[in-house]
DNA sequence: GATGAATGAGGATTCATTCAT
DNA sequence: TATGAATGAATCCTCATTCAT
């Protein structure tokens, strides 16, 4: 990849517009039908450009499904990244963070579905979509670990186990909210996260606002 | 579909057995590279069955994979329905459930994953797959709620959504085990399991044996 | 090359006769167009056969090329090895090859052009080109070294620089009467090459039927 | 061909020189890789100009290549028109004839080979390639018209005949030379095309410097 | 004039399905 | 029924030439 080409860093301003459109054009494509099924003929025809400048900007259909994910990995990295404001309390945090990661996933859940059907025979993107994962995951253990360490949390749970399907429940409730369209309301969702997941790790679970610990915890 | 092939139940001994071999082959086929990628030839040629014979017993693509997943389905169906022998303290009943899912999952989740992956295209197998996963769940919600009427488990929680999350987090564990490569301990996987469940239900969490609670309680 | 299709050698009579039709089709076309401008749809259109079949017995637009040189190289190779019959004289012998080389080359100008087209760029046709050249001129070698042996060719010659030379001679009087239509008359040419020939290795010519020579020498 | 772009004669100095460039760019590529094989960017990539500007001074990729091949045709009309200097001996002619053609031939083999490889389907170039190639012939026949006319060579051969497959033995040596690396002495290849050249034609052949002869025959 | 992106026809190859034996 | 060859639509990618800056 790479070639003469200019995939990469096209160099006027003009071009650069060109490619976004090419990538978020293929990323509904994508979307809506999958790597395989997705032609390019399809992504130039979203696009309103010509068949053939599509391999102005890419060497091939591989490459703009990298540049697609590069983009949804940042985004969720973004997600995974950011933590409620200091002095909050555990429980809010643990909120916090799930209403963030529930956001997030509501944006890209389908592309990211995508990135899932493509890595069992792409090392490139399962490598990726396992990074993605494995972000949000370490960041509920380090938050845990801190958790333990103040005494508010467990100290005989196996915290990356426990990490790691906390992390997993509200992925999979994220999958069965937007890709499958199971209904819930989402406050009840929210809540019955934090609940499971404060409990889970031996917090005393209260309700939005109460607070009910000191602001001492960080679950990130 | 059905045309005049025999396409569904042939009649002799030998015909029925040349398709089960069929389905056999394609399964391992589909496991092995997905729907897309899974040539006829490569599933006659694993079956040892001539090329053309394909047609004789299955109209199309489609209709194998329909075949297939009607098997994975039948197998996960039978792993939901089972339940911990009468007398089982809850907890313990837990412990047995994911137990259970988990063995049926390592199973068949490579061929699950395929169903996943055509179930956006194909309406059929979204529902399949989505009842295999409400089957769980439901038991899931009965057996939470009979707890809560036994005033074991907490009254407040939402038991839909809580069941779904639950085993979601199961599920998703059992997809990182066994399609990613995950690894822990199946010992603390389980434990672990059984206690986010059984905290974030309410319930008091003991170790297995323990049977900290009456034999009163049911999980499905 | 080979996979699974029948490249080589086919079971069945009919599979053989089709094969037998593409090669056939193909060498005429590559002999009007040449490698490059020849299509795949314009071989099986000459055939009669669908376009997709051409796939059942080739692997690719190289593998039938391969075949369309290997039996033009099985026609030269078997054109190179005639001899004249024992007993004739040198001159005869000369006269003989030469008659033969062209009447050879006659029948396979245009595509030993083609191979030769490609063979800059493909060392395998490269090779089979220089290998078909190579074994005229062995003949010539051995023949000459020969004579040289009975005191009938000069001594002081070097035998493989002449050997290369005197078939170079003929060959490109071949193309230039077969590829360009220069114009000669045949007899004139013969006569002229087995001149050149005779005389340049010190043999004293004589017109045909002059059997200027005992019957000793030998051209191959 | 032609329009309104400078195709033929681009007024300014500067712009003389970046059609040169081009040309003698375009050149190389060709003689790497072929006429079909050679892309529009390579050449303009080499010559270290803009794509589109190839466009300026040529119609088309068949134009430069005319182009090419017009400085070819001169600098082989050139080698042909050289003779030895007046006085030379016959023998010590034709040596002479022989080795200016294969230094002629050794500058510009590749690049006639490309040109003969397109002339099948381009008639130009196959006039083109029989004109230069008609040179040489021509300069041999009336250099052995002249020698018979002086009693030298033999009366009794068909002199066009002779001349075609005397230049022919020469250019194909060349060829095997320089485009298929058959490796040979160059003293000895002169001396052997020489000798079977002289000898062929009823010439007393003597190795260089002998001056066998007086000073008066003339090859060219 | 110079530049380099835009265009789209063209071609090799694949493969599910059909069909003749 | 069994077999495996026949079919041809479908798709990705290439590249000479055109054209807007």
């Amino acid at each position: 990849m790479g070639k003469q080409t200019l995939a990469g860093r096209p160099p006027t301003e003009r071009g650069r517009r060109k490619r976004g459109t090419l990538v978020q054009a293929a990323r509904e494509e994508f979307e809506e039908r999958g790597f395989e099924e997705t032609r390019i003929a399809q992504i130039t025809g979203r696009a309103g450009i010509a068949y053939g400048s599509f391999y102005t900007y890419f060497d091939s259909k591989d490459e703009v499904f990298h540049e697609v994910a590069k983009g949804v990995a940042g985004e969720m990295f973004d997600a995974a990244r950011s933590a409620a404001p200091p002095g909050t309390a555990p429980v809010d945090r643990i909120r916090y963070a799930t209403e963030r990661f529930l956001a997030a996933y509501r944006d890209n859940a389908r592309i990211m579905q995508v990135i899932e059907q493509v890595s069992p025979r792409h090392p490139h993107f399962r490598t990726l979509f396992l990074e993605i994962r494995g972000l949000f995951v370490d960041r509920i253990t380090s938050g845990t670990r801190r958790l333990q360490e103040e005494g508010l949390a467990s100290a005989d749970i196996d915290v990356e186990t426990t990490a790691s399907m906390l992390g997993g429940m509200v992925e999979h409730t994220a999958r069965m909210l937007f890709l499958y369209g199971e209904e819930h309301d989402p406050e009840v969702v929210v809540e019955t996260a934090t609940r499971l997941w404060a409990r889970g790790i031996g917090l005393e679970y209260g309700p939005p606002g109460t607070g009910s610990q000191g602001a001492a915890g960080q679950v990130d």
